[in-house]
DNA sequence: ATGGTGGGTCACCCA
């Protein structure tokens, strides 16, 4: 099984992006963030015909939203409200004969570090705590979790990792915080098992770079998480960084991971 | 220290 996840920054815009990807790739779950559109106009029937007909999605104006996109089908389809907003940022579902998948886009945060004059930043900690909470008393089995969780971990996640210390997402609040929801969560970061700590790793290149790639600051903002007892499993990990070159792309690429 | 670009919707929000 083949899973992927993507902060597509509208689902819309670029449909048939990710309809190339899915196929070319033989995805079997795909994961989307920041979908940006109601349900109503979520694209249903151009999925089903290329040949992924089940769907999980909760979706609103403008802002956020999440999809869950799989060949086969899905059962125990939740979401739940977070750091008590209900603003589109989780959804999740049994895959037949599969895992359980959490997809989760967690606040950015906003641009200052500080809870007491960014509010944001104080709903990203929240957001984050609460997680914490939820799977230290539910902890997963059979479970994989993915997402933008809009946090950089580790030094060799981003660029300069004393240039971007104090820059939201890297940020030493965040990044023990994220490390405690894996430890206490019991979770397994198997991207950075795959490739080794030593090696950098992103997802996610600022638009506002004059050439991305030339440049290269790039931070790992999106992860794929499995519980312990299914993380042996894995055969492959591949973070498709060439979709930050696409006609039109969005600012995050694919992560796939292999079962 | 600053502003850079790109998405949404329709004068700004968000990333």
């Amino acid at each position: 099984m083949r899973v992927a996840t993507w902060n597509i920054n509208s689902i819309r815009l670029r449909i048939e992006l990710v309809i190339e990807f899915i196929q070319k790739h033989n995805i079997d779950v795909l994961c989307l963030q920041e979908t940006k559109t109601e349900d109503k106009f979520f694209p249903t029937s151009t999925l089903a015909q290329a040949g992924w007909p089940h769907h999980a999605f909760r979706g609103e104006k403008s802002y956020n939203g999440v999809a869950i996109i799989s060949r086969s089908p899905l059962t125990q389809i939740h979401y739940r409200d977070w750091a008590g907003r209900s603003d589109c940022r989780h959804i999740s579902a049994q895959i037949e004969n599969g895992p359980l998948i959490h997809n989760f886009y967690v606040p950015a945060g906003g641009d200052v570090p500080d809870r007491k004059v960014n509010l944001k930043f104080g709903h990203k900690l929240d957001f984050i705590c609460e997680m914490t909470r939820h799977f230290t008393c539910q902890k997963p089995h059979n479970a994989i979790l993915v997402g933008d969780l809009n946090i950089a971990p580790l030094a060799q996640d981003v660029w300069s990792s004393q240039q971007l210390l104090k820059v939201v997402s890297h940020t030493p609040v965040e990044t023990e915080s994220l490390k405690k929801l894996i430890s206490d969560g019991g979770w397994f970061d198997i991207v950075r098992e795959h490739f080794g700590a030593d090696e950098k790793l992103y997802s996610w290149w600022s638009y506002r770079a004059r050439d991305w790639a030339a440049s290269n600051r790039g931070r790992r903002l999106d992860h794929v998480w499995m519980s312990h007892d299914i993380a042996p499993s894995v055969k492959m990990v591949e973070i498709k960084a060439d979709y930050r070159g696409a006609e039109k792309p969005s600012d995050h690429v694919p992560v796939i991971a292999e079962l």
